[in-house]
DNA sequence: TTACGGTGTTAAGATTTCGTTAAGGCACAA
DNA sequence: TTGTGCCTTAACGAAATCTTAACACCGTAA
């Protein structure tokens, strides 16, 4: 399983389907679009790890492309592009760009040069984004460990998988249906009796038993309070 | 002015003289070697902020200096090669190299591509070591030798990049997928078998049968304690 | 009052994952 | 060839985790 989202723009639908079908493959997410204006509303808006953009596109040209997001993000972009010349590499890397493949290429340099990229941004995963505190609790995402008062908590895989689903949530009640597709990734299973085991755990974990943490609804689901 | 020190590897005496002249008309400052270990021992020493290599060397392959310096740093490589295969540039990236620039390249572009990195390192800067030292464990990255408590370990490749990588993450939980990526290069193996043997020599190796150093998070991965 | 739906709690299997050992393959050197 | 490291693979008991079932509890409504 893999999360990162990936914007491919390509207004080229052999090549896009090309690419998608390959970030498919490789458990990649991803969206896709065809002009340069699309490319930025959806950067903006679904704020995806990484670009792939094609420079020539049929309203606006890459390269105002990669000027316009950089106002505002720092996301790595890839360039593919039939342009092989070497002042149009130049000038797309000064403009931002991460890096340059020139079309026809390799799907398999494609899949290289965007693991290069996930390994440096697991790198920079910025700490202060990456930490949770909520009173005596604080989940640290990077680490992958979960403290309370600075003791560290042993959980499960699935006991992390869901306190850290009411965290992201915190103050928002979550159906029981919402919280077991997110953990268990199963729509219509009926773990609603696992669910149940698994919140009293976490709760004995928390040392929750006044439950002032974790609130139940009745015949809706649980919520994470902010404290 | 540029403050940036680049080491130049490279055995061909006329590319690396069109690649230092170059570099010095654009302010970096340089130092260069012509042989594998070499360049591992100026990168320990001078501790360079960025590393242009070239694949073919007299002595060592340069996937192996990658390998060698990715132990300890995470200094961005850039590859200049002779070797245009798919093969041979998704080999060098997926082993750490950063990116990969086919022979013959214009001097123009590989000061793009330089260019590219240094907005990158301004964004973050890191620092490295060339010892490690956690309780009884001490790792000396440059020679690639393992001690405990002064005394040699002999350990195996994969034992001490599996180590390396570790120390490297030093507190982290690093996912299973994560360390056979890191460790074997290949994505997506089935090696997790051979990673449980690794782990339990290795945990041998360091008389950690109680596993205070390496502790395993069972359906996650492992990680190593501060100590 | 009793019945009932939804929930909390506990414990007992069932299942998954891990650690360990040993066997076999492969490369390389003597 | 034989021997020697090194790596992979398979097997199996052990440990951890997950699911399931049973039952207690609590409020509400008949």
């Amino acid at each position: 399983m893999n999360e990162y989202l990936v914007l491919v723009v390509e207004d080229d639908k052999p090549i896009r389907n090309l690419i998608t079908t390959t970030l498919k493959m490789n458990d990649y997410r991803y969206i896709t679009a065809v002009k340069g204006n699309e490319a930025i509303m959806l950067s903006a808006s679904h704020k995806p790890d990484i670009i792939i953009l094609d420079l020539g596109l049929p309203d606006i040209d890459g390269v105002e492309v990669i000027e316009h997001i950089r106002t505002w993000s720092d996301v790595p972009i890839i360039i593919v592009s039939a342009r092989s010349e070497d002042r149009d590499k130049i000038t797309a890397l000064d403009k931002g760009a991460d890096d340059y493949l020139t079309k026809p290429f390799s799907v398999e340099e494609l899949l290289a040069r965007l693991r290069v990229i996930q390994r440096r941004l697991m790198r920079s995963e910025d700490v202060s984004f990456t930490e949770f505190i909520n009173g005596r609790l604080r989940i640290d995402y990077v680490s992958g460990c979960v403290y309370l008062d600075d003791e560290e908590l042993h959980l499960t895989p699935i006991e992390y998988k869901l306190l850290c689903l009411l965290a992201k949530n915190v103050g928002k009640v979550l159906t029981h249906k919402y919280i077991i597709q997110s953990v268990w990734g199963t729509p219509a299973d009926n773990n609603e009796a696992s669910l149940r085991v698994f919140m009293a755990t976490l709760r004995k974990k928390l040392s929750d038993s006044s439950q002032a943490l974790i609130q139940t609804h009745i015949g809706i689901g649980y919520r994470m309070m902010k404290l």
